[in-house]
DNA sequence: GACGCTATTGATCATTTGACCAATAATAAT
DNA sequence: ATTATTATTGGTCAAATGATCAATAGCGTC
């Protein structure tokens, strides 16, 4: 029991230094009584603001997108806290947990932000193809090239998030059916639904969306210069695609 | 005094609780004595294997890579341990920081793996130009869709190394340079010493690097099948390329 | 203006985690 | 064999970190 008295003085001594190097956490005294006044002096004394629940519930979520894609989901909910100007404790009375302040966030981004109205868009053919092609990656684009998007959709494919991969496959399957199709119909050869996409038609997809969304890493993740004219670099790799495709389906035709 | 005791014996309790839910830590007596045998029978009595230190190290940096590149550099020290079969303190022996660990995995990914020799191929003219780039393009690839790389690359540049950041802009201008140099004498229009280059030909680079390097993405992070030909599709990604370029250089010259 | 509801806070807990160190055991030298 | 060297380990510390809660104070109601 000695033993064990020992190693509690010499873990209590240091705690002092360890609080000491933070921001004046407390400095309180032993007892419990006359606490109050002891805070107020200490402590700045944050001043309360009582705000409806549907809106402190969305400003914290705001504020969380914002935190965690500068910082990653190892940001401390401390430090989130302060960056909203409330107490961590908080955080908790809306969100029961950090991970499901994170579905919460997903659910955001990567849900409510998809456009079912992206699939019309597309598939309008009273509208010249590179058109349409054009108008929804700008569109589409927009969304890519949002910092914060971009950032949380790569921190949660790196950390494994289903819903990351989820979102990545059905774009594939949504969007590149749907453009490969008018593809195809474009140049008079028979659609997806007869023979299905191959692979270097799916890949030309996947290429396109690449160099698009490369636009918002190098942005977003290695803070390297994007181009001053965002649309029109958009623009010019819809028309490539476009040329690129014309030619595959001739060649695939063949 | 009391109630800090009281406070210790609190805390003293669950302590035992914790240890119970890891992989049986110690359970050892209150006395120091009779601890090895103890300890033989409790813990799974790791067999010391003494490494030369040049292989030791060599070995820990290796297993980094590849912890890091799964879990991100919030993975923990103790875990990283224990998947090289080593016990954490040995890691900072040869490191003297997790931070300085880091660094060398930098070094060793982003710094060792870049190639000098590539410059002279690109360069190399008694060589057609496409198949130049096809050749540099196919080895570039190999590095850019390594698990490890990718990963850590991008973890690196979300945690905003300045090291990801210099490579990304490195590439930029000792590459992208190079190949629009090489692309312009192709196509029988003045090099870039004269007239430097434009954003649509440097967004044309990016648009093939982000292209290629997406393929990467979509295999390490979001674990989308990749093509089944990576080759292929990066030979026709240049070939598309080479395409648009000489078409860029057509336009650009009226 | 007192009252009641509840949003908000500061303190605290239990655990995790980077770092450190004295003791230990491989291996080489004698 | 014995000894010296040092790579390796288990234990420990200080700090940090997600979570919890009793006390508090802002705001609407009467």
């Amino acid at each position: 029991m000695d033993d064990a008295a020992l190693r509690f003085r010499a873990r209590m001594k240091p705690f002092k230094t360890n609080a000491m190097k933070k921001t004046l956490p407390k400095q309180r005294s032993k007892t419990k009584h006359a606490k109050t006044a002891r805070r107020r002096a200490a402590a700045p004394a944050r001043k309360r603001i009582r705000l409806d629940p549907e809106l402190r519930s969305g400003q914290i979520l705001r504020g969380a997108i914002a935190f965690f894609a500068e910082r990653g989901f190892g940001g401390q909910t401390r430090e989130l806290a302060q960056q909203l100007g409330i107490s961590q404790g908080l955080l908790y009375r809306y969100f029961p947990t950090k991970e499901s302040l994170i579905e919460q966030i997903y659910e955001e981004l990567f849900v409510k932000r998809f456009k079912p109205e992206w699939d019309t868009l597309l598939t309008d053919r009273s509208v010249p193809l590179l058109d349409r092609l054009t108008d929804f990656y700008r569109d589409y684009s927009e969304m890519l090239h949002d910092d914060e998007w971009g950032r949380i959709y790569l921190y949660s494919g790196l950390g494994g998030s289903s819903i990351a991969r989820r979102f990545a496959t059905h774009v594939t399957q949504s969007i590149f059916t749907r453009v490969i199709d008018e593809l195809r119909h474009d140049c008079g050869v028979p659609g997806v639904a007869g023979k299905p996409m191959s692979e270097p038609e799916a890949e030309l997809m996947w290429g396109l969306h690449g160099s698009i969304f490369y636009i918002g890493i190098r942005k977003s993740v290695y803070r390297v210069e994007p181009p001053r004219d965002i649309a029109g670099t958009v623009r010019r790799m819809v028309e490539n695609f476009y040329d690129n495709g014309r030619e595959l389906m001739r060649v695939s035709a063949s």
